[in-house]
DNA sequence: TACCTTTGCTAACAGCGTTAGGTAAATCTA
DNA sequence: TAGATTTACCTAACGCTGTTAGCAAAGGTA
């Protein structure tokens, strides 16, 4: 599949509309297998449905992808990237620093509870291969995100970089510990704006601890 | 396999025998399927290396279990266990609600990482069946722990019940979070110090809070 | 036209959870 | 002790999984 491409440069259009159609096929894969994700869930996902469903044979999937562990990561980056995108409109829109981290645990909170496939796959929550170590930028986005918001009300203190690295990970993890504990129904609270004020709680006591 | 068991009770020696093997038989397999957990991690455990493990055929497997979720269930079940042991020695220990919290947390921090296969699959983190919402009494052991040391503490502040409600889950939000985090190799912190650093910062940061 | 690369397929391998059905041993009854 | 019955256990299969070897057809190149 388009190994060698180089030689001639006369059919240019071609090898043009063939890395294209690869990448459509590319695409269309992830997003086959993201709609079967939505509808079936993590553990019915199999290369057999999204082969079927692309309406090609089963080997054709390996010429895209090394194998399945690489579609999820693929698109545990989409969520990371979707999620990205949602805290730079938070960082855009708010110039206060303590607004804008109150706006990012809202977005990381409706994220989670809004695409919760997306989020189970970023967290390996209930998930196969969670692939876990696999750093990539991607995967740091909201911790960074945080940082700049908490650094920025924490400039005028007499904190040290190191207390507030230690705030940046307690801060992020009230919040994935919550949704991870809701998520995976450890919660016994069963309203789910009962669960949100926990989380505003938590989050307007460690501002105001900070 | 011992289904009509009443009838004559002349031959009741010979019933406790087989019942005891039948027990035993299923304490080995939970024994057997751990040890594999333990070798091989969760991905890897098969009903057919149970049985190579326990030297008898697959089906046999199924007289003493469901399915394969249902040795899952029954391992996390022993996970619980044994943390609540852990939580009962505390609470034997400390009498002060403070120094029982602390200890509350210093416990479960330390199961996490001891037992690291046991709170994988007790919270769902990269599991395939995590079997969310099978509540069990096991299930909120460490969340009734923790209520009795921060109600205790707090039981003389003007907190209405809501609030109190809301620190225990933020409490434990906070703990799950990180040690979730921290597993799941999503913290750039490699070193294991730091991260139960962060931890005792937080727990500080909360009590003072109360 | 002859050649070669690309494309896609069929069919298989090895493993999985699960179960139907049969056999041999252990046990109970007479 | 002999026969009937229950229990214990196994073999072999079904239908699924991820993955890959090898082949046939289609396309572009010379």
């Amino acid at each position: 599949m388009l190994t060698a491409l180089g030689k001639s440069s006369i059919t240019m259009g071609i090898l043009e509309r063939k890395i294209r159609q690869k990448e459509n096929m590319r695409t269309n894969i992830l997003a086959v297998a993201m709609q079967l994700v939505k509808d079936e869930g993590w553990q019915s996902l199999s290369i057999r449905k999204i082969a079927d469903a692309i309406e090609y044979s089963v080997p054709v999937i390996y010429d895209h992808f090394e194998n399945k562990e690489a579609i999820l990561f693929e698109l545990s980056m989409d969520g990371f990237r979707l999620l990205d995108r949602l805290l730079e409109k938070d960082k855009r829109k708010f110039a206060d620093p303590e607004e804008r981290l109150r706006a990012h645990a809202e977005t990381y909170w409706n994220f989670a509870f809004k695409n919760p496939e997306y989020y189970q796959l970023m967290y390996g929550l209930g998930m196969p291969c969670s692939s876990p170590g696999k750093a990539k930028p991607e995967f740091n986005s909201f911790r960074e995100h945080i940082s700049e918001a908490i650094e920025g009300i924490v400039k005028d203190n007499k904190s040290s970089d190191e207390e507030t690295c230690f705030k940046i990970y307690a801060f992020w993890s009230v919040l994935h510990g919550l949704i991870s504990i809701v998520m995976m129904r450890c919660s016994d609270i069963d309203d789910s704006q009962m669960n949100k004020k926990v989380m505003d709680d938590s989050v307007n006591a460690f501002i105001k601890n900070l």
